[in-house]
RNA sequence: GGCGACGUGGCCGAGUGGCCAGGCAAGGGUCUGCAAAACCCUCUACCCGGGUUCGAUUCCCGGCGUCGCCUCCA
């Protein structure tokens, strides 16, 4: 398959460092507020592309980890006058809530900053005594003479970077480029023992420790948002790079940016939306597929109006699954599956594998309303879906169980099971009793169960 | 100023040098006690101007427009 690398600007073929296997490291989430939309997309379009490359076949380490240490933290903390663990761990909680409702697959390696400071330490330590970096009164900072392929990611030009009006000259450091590798220990801050004094770590060197204790040198594939680029892929592979003499990451791949009314989504402006309020809002798949529709490194521009598209579409999807019971035998049709193949091995195309998805339906359908066999088809469907993470929610019915049981009781249904109602129901149309089975389906819908008649029997499912 | 992305039918959104994306919405039809679903049909686009080509939405050049990064940010 092929993927475009951010380094270099290209497409190129997948090469692994070892054979079937994938070391994948993807930025995180730094826990300091609530996630937003944005965040979610970078989890599921990462999320689908480790899905299919499992799918593919290969074993994929896929390390995401947790900034639990930075300014942001520490000002909020200071702000609301709690401790800084206070807000990682409402923070951490936050997105670990929003992953699981967006069905984002656990990490195999989930490694936090701050449980890796001595990684930390070594690296700077390695860094320090190779020259590539420099100790100034407690600080240290990398320095970015020292690498002259600075810039290689990011395809900028360090001199026209120094000549920027934005860059912030510090005295201490030998080049306003220099980024900070560790900061000296203020009052009130965490802060951690080391070598040339205590402080913290800066930004950049936890993701170059947590990514080669996890996965080693010269890995497969370093992913994370497209703001991410400069300067903090950037820095990783300098200071990475600079202190092995290797290769960091093969393969770099990063998500585009989620728009807001044609403007970026940002925690800095507030010009976001809440990831969880939408998904109290929206069923969580439909947030899930706008995010899978735009490929994964063009903008996104959220619209109200496309989630109601989104839930239409799942809806479409889910109730061809409904038509046929739940395990299948058959083996998955293997046109509609080379066809999301060849799609999605084009820099997972997920929205050309959609295309494949929903032509495959539309087939399945036909045959099933022709009384044919679908069964290739609908095991095709599951794959598929499966790769996505587009399957339909098995919701239970506790919520519900009360409202259910008063229906059941008002039509002399004593189980107060949906089965049962069906089941009277059916007895009731067979009679051409249409006031009964039409006031059973319109109680049922008005608890947002929907019922529907077809040939072969009465279908439900929450609405 | 430097670096970069994008501009497709009512909306969203893939893709391709010559032929079909797909979804949503809309209209018509089939099926059906009604409803819903499903199926069939219709709606056939590619910012503008040049160039290359037998042929360009797709390649090249120029322009216009939108957006991003260059500062913490998925």
């Amino acid at each position: 398959m092929r993927l475009y690398n951010t380094l270099g600007r290209e497409f190129a073929e997948l090469r692994t460092r070892d054979e079937g296997k994938i070391g994948m490291y993807v930025c995180g989430a730094t826990v300091q507020s609530a996630p937003h939309l944005g965040h979610g997309r970078s989890a599921v379009v990462f999320d689908v592309i480790r899905r299919y490359l499992e799918w593919l076949g290969f074993e994929v380490t896929y390390v995401r980890n947790v900034t639990d240490v930075d300014d942001k933290i520490i000002a909020a903390a200071l702000d609301e006058g709690v401790s800084t663990d206070t807000i990682v761990e409402r923070a951490y909680t936050a997105f670990d809530e929003a992953h699981r409702r967006l069905g984002v697959r656990e990490p195999t390696v989930e490694p936090w900053a701050t449980h890796h400071i001595d990684e930390m330490l070594e690296l700077i330590g390695q860094l320090l005594d190779t020259g590539h970096a420099y100790a100034v009164g407690g600080d240290v900072y990398f320095s970015i003479r020292s690498y002259p392929a600075y810039g290689r990611l990011s395809r900028h030009d360090p001199s026209d970077l120094r000549s920027g009006a934005r860059v912030d000259p510090d005295d201490r450091k030998k080049d306003p480029l220099d980024f900070a590798l560790w900061k000296a220990a203020k009052p009130g801050e965490p802060s951690w023992d080391a070598p040339w004094g205590a402080g913290r770590p800066g930004w950049h060197i936890e993701c170059s420790a947590m990514a080669r204790k996890y996965l080693g040198v010269g890995f497969d594939i370093h992913a994370g948002g497209h703001d991410l680029i400069f300067p903090h892929h950037e820095n990783e592979i300098a200071q990475s790079e600079a202190a092995t003499g290797e290769p960091f990451a093969n393969y770099w791949l990063h998500n585009g940016m989620m728009n807001l009314e044609g403007e970026k989504m940002s925690k800095s402006t507030g010009h976001v939306i809440d990831l969880l309020e939408a998904l109290d809002i929206h069923r969580p798949t439909a947030v899930r597929l706008v995010y899978l529709r735009t490929h994964y490194r063009k903008p996104l521009d959220f619209s109200e109006g496309g989630l109601f598209d989104a839930e239409a579409a799942l809806d479409r999807l889910w109730g061809f699954r409904r038509r046929t019971p739940e395990p299948v035998e058959d083996a998955p049709d293997e046109e509609m599956i080379s066809r999301f193949q060849t799609a999605m091995d084009e820099d997972f195309d997920v929205a050309g594998g959609l295309g494949v998805l929903f032509d495959l339906v539309r087939e399945g359908n036909r045959r099933l309303d022709d009384t044919e066999d679908a069964g290739a088809l609908v095991a095709a469907y599951d794959e598929i879906v499966g790769v996505l993470g587009l399957g339909e929610e098995t919701s239970d019915l506790e919520d519900l169980g009360l409202k259910i049981a008063e229906i059941a009781a008002k039509y002399g249904v004593p189980s107060g099971s949906i089965g049962d109602l069906l089941e009277t129901r059916d007895r009731a149309r067979s009679e051409r009793n249409w006031a009964a089975s039409d006031g059973i389906r319109d109680d049922l819908g008005s608890i947002g169960i929907v019922v529907e008649d077809a040939p072969d029997g009465s279908r439900w499912h929450r609405g």
